[in-house]
DNA sequence: ACAGCTTACCTACACGTTTAAGTGACGCGA
DNA sequence: TCGCGTCACTTAAACGTGTAGGTAAGCTGT
């Protein structure tokens, strides 16, 4: 049926007529069936039939059969995908490929199709958002059948957010590093509308160890990310009364935009105002001067998600606090 | 129905049965199908019917009847996906999605599992590699009975290797940018050898200009993405024989190396080396100076993909030659 | 000699769709 | 009245797997 070439697929048929077994067999052999007893020669048999034929189980016909499929659906943000995005993704797809789930990605961007069309044409076992989900999809997603649903920034369990990864320790990182010198911060905030889903809890982060160290609040402006945006916000900081003398941006892209504001204006950090970022993207360190920021990690992160789906898969009793991975100030001379 | 065990899938029988007519003819209504008369109450019933039941139809069923399923699998490449990828990415799924296709990507990464268990796990209609392929891998697909296999940046169509679309011309456009003023041109190639596929042409591209423009060949170092890195590369061009005055750099993450060796040597660009990137990432119009870089257009690439796909897949005559988009030089400071 | 157990398989159904082929009801011309 | 065509459906057969349940053959113990 396949074509022009008549090329068919090989099934799980032919390899019985090749091994002189039956189906059934073939199946216990090549799934390693626990309650059948079958001697390592017809195993041998079986094997090498299948080998020499090329024959791989046709994931439909199997996951139909299964009633689930081993795909863990990954939904990408609308925001830009960077690098610290695109490692968690490999590293992701390395910590659920260990338990034999393979993870696949759609950028649900612009849905130009509602979302509805990508889950309903995959019916994936589980979906795994890398931003938020609203508790109309997941439940939606839940009726069609998917077992585990989960938003690393926003749970929908129990209508308040509980994000699995949560950003507030970036943004507290960051303020205690500036808070020992600088006795007044301010937060740039990013231009993106979508980001604020990173962003508002990083800010609150700030804002707590604020009031913690006793400063006041942190005035926060919007940076956008080009040359001439940031040079109002800086100005305004170093208006302020208080006077700000430490920034904590929101990534390593709109702390560049400060710096690089403050070299239009004639100023340097971190003597006129220090800037700490997030992120350690690759022009961080190549910044003038260069960028003091925050690395995570990631593969804490990658391992800890996969834990928490495959638990779930399992029916095992799922720990359901946050992972929190190891915060790092990456000093270098910007702050 | 919704108890905790008792959450069955709504099938198409169920729609039937609410409807009040059978299977096939609800199957007949969802899709459209082309040579039924249904008349229009009929139709209005069963959606509504679909509707009410939150029906959607079983992926792994669907394309188990159908012989084949509407999922293009996307591999990336095992180099650090940063935001012209991402926003490809994006592009991609949204131009295939408007001929009914749904792209998921894969990151091929390091391979925990042989890319095998991958397109096993999920038999899609399509596999475009992100960077390329190797001729085995992609005959063990076909053998599989994907039905298009392509790779971006080397086709293994005809043993040689006929990229879908070209680097060369980037290499060539900086390198025509720079020659008109510049005598002799260095290469700043990247640390990283997965990247070779696309640093190769991009420096034949250079090279190719040079000898048309009646120049000697470029002068290629490697530079690494760090501070210190680039500083001995750029000590190299400045005391080559002739020197170099412009270099072309592979991206922008190697460009902003380049501008921050020259800072640290306390030099400046573009008196004293203009350099040229590739991608126009966040940090290049904040870079001290501002980097004048080539800028794609990943919208025309994505449309050109998706159309050579959809073009195979519905067996139409497709145009073999590579996707060329209009490249443009961003000038900025720096070149 | 025969019940009872194990070994090594095989038969047959189910999963949810799509779709070719069939069917009964109805209308209509002769 | 019959024959024939059209309409509006329905029946039933796939698609390739996984697996519960069967079964024939061989062995063991009495």
């Amino acid at each position: 049926m396949t074509g022009r070439f008549g090329r068919r697929r090989v099934t799980s048929a032919d390899v019985a007529r090749e091994a002189k077994v039956s189906r059934a067999t073939v199946s216990y052999v090549l799934n390693d069936a626990a309650h059948q007893k079958i001697p390592e020669a017809t195993r041998q048999r079986v094997r090498e039939a299948a080998a020499r034929l090329g024959y791989a189980p046709l994931a439909a016909a199997r996951s139909l059969r299964r009633g689930r499929s081993d795909i863990v659906l990954g939904l990408l943000p609308d925001w830009p995908i960077e690098h610290v995005l695109g490692r968690l993704v490999q590293q992701l797809t390395d910590a659920l490929a260990q338990h034999e789930l393979t993870f696949l990605v759609h950028s649900a961007a612009h849905p130009a199709r509602p979302l509805l069309e990508v889950w309903k044409a995959l019916t994936p076992a589980a979906v795994l958002a890398l931003d938020a989900l609203s508790e109309v999809e997941a439940d939606a997603m839940r009726a069609a059948g998917i077992e585990v649903v989960m938003a690393v920034h926003g749970s929908v369990r129990d209508g308040l957010r509980s994000p699995l990864v949560p950003e507030e320790p970036i943004g507290a990182l960051q303020a205690r590093h500036l808070g020992h010198v600088h006795r007044r911060l301010g937060y740039a905030y990013p231009d993106l509308a979508r980001l604020g889903v990173l962003a508002r809890p990083r800010l609150d982060g700030v804002r707590k160890v604020c009031a913690e160290l006793g400063l006041p609040e942190p005035d926060v402006w919007t940076v956008p990310v080009d040359p001439d945006g940031a040079v109002e916000a800086v100005k305004a900081w170093l208006a302020a009364d208080p006077p700000v003398t430490g920034v904590c941006a929101f990534n390593d892209d709109v702390a560049l935009a400060v710096l690089a504001a403050l070299r239009s204006l004639g100023l340097r950090a971190p003597r006129d105002l220090a800037v700490i970022g997030v992120d350690d993207i690759r022009g961080a360190a190549l910044a003038q001067p260069p960028l003091t920021t925050i690395v995570r990690d990631t593969e804490v992160i990658a391992r800890g998600l996969a834990r928490r789906i495959v638990d779930t898969l399992d029916g095992a009793q799922v720990c359901a606090d946050p992972i929190q991975d190891p915060l790092r100030v990456l000093v270098r001379v910007s702050a």
